[in-house]
DNA sequence: CCATTTGACCCCAATTTTCCCCACAATCAT
DNA sequence: ATGATTGTGGGGAAAATTGGGGTCAAATGG
């Protein structure tokens, strides 16, 4: 099982979001949606412990799923204790289509809760991608100091204050 | 385990880095390149310590994400502690296609970290190579005369002063 | 039930950025 | 030397991003 064959996520770009909630997906992580999947989708969850977004395509929620249950029949056929319904809620996720100019609207709880206002700096994490406020990833206490230096770096290119 | 029949990355180069922030590939390396994947892409990460980048195709980036998929997996199956995101960090990388060329453009990002201007030195890592800024190599507080050598020898032969 | 509002989509257009292509210089191998 | 490959410079074409309409349908409220 080490040849999935599906492409990652990879590459990093500040985004703006317009007036109408609106953010184009950076070109690099859109062709990665579109190899893996044909449907223009992107599924939408909170990240389970970082104030941020994590994204995927159909094809990756779908691998997510089959682990899953693979793990809850060996559970059950050796006897294990799994806790079948707290692992699916960890697959729960919004779902939302992307146009032409590839842009969707972040759904709006995952936009509060993130923190996003006029600007989404996406993250390529391999089998995901993540989407960050930019004025709460600077902020934010964790031990990614790379991160945060090239937010910053992101920002100034685009002379955008945080 | 999947055996990866993969060529390795041997050589060492000194290149231009022209106005518009492109490098050439020395030929050596982008033939690896070429063996390993169809993609005419390189991923570039910021070496975890060394003031240089570190670049690999397309098909290392899966086998590293397969190879970190499989510890987290055996991990969880054993009760292992296993900090998925922080070892994942350590696969995020830009991005960069190259043309006919085999020229790209160095995020500026990385290119910034690692002090790169108008000269770079490509150095063959087997699995990976390396871009350093030749001015920062020979300055790098390293253990590595012989690069540092190598490097002198180079720019001299270029005309290059450091 | 009908009028109005809201918002989800879709299309078009301008600007910026990237990348593709061609020509030429330098280097290497025969 | 000379032809082939590799590296370098630059301009034009194509694509990405972003802003702003318009249209249709579902929801709201009279």
């Amino acid at each position: 099982m080490c040849v999935s064959n599906r492409d990652l996520f990879h590459g990093f770009s500040l985004q703006s979001v317009d007036d109408k909630g609106r953010v184009a997906i950076p070109a690099d992580l859109r062709e990665t949606l579109d190899a893996n999947s044909p449907a223009k989708q992107v599924l939408i969850t909170r990240h389970p412990t970082l104030p941020c977004l994590v994204c995927y395509d159909a094809g990756w929620a779908q691998e997510l799923n089959d682990r899953l249950n693979n793990l809850a029949r060996a559970a059950k056929a050796e006897g294990r204790p799994f806790d079948e319904a707290a692992e699916r809620r960890g697959l729960r996720a919004e779902k939302a289509t992307y146009d032409a100019n590839g842009r969707f609207v972040i759904p709006s709880y995952e936009r509060d809760r993130a923190g996003i206002g006029k600007w989404a700096f996406f993250v390529g994490d391999s089998d995901t991608f993540q989407i960050w406020s930019p004025e709460q990833l600077v902020a934010a206490d964790i031990d990614d100091d790379d991160l945060k230096d090239r937010c910053r770096h992101y920002a100034a290119a685009k002379k955008v204050t945080l």
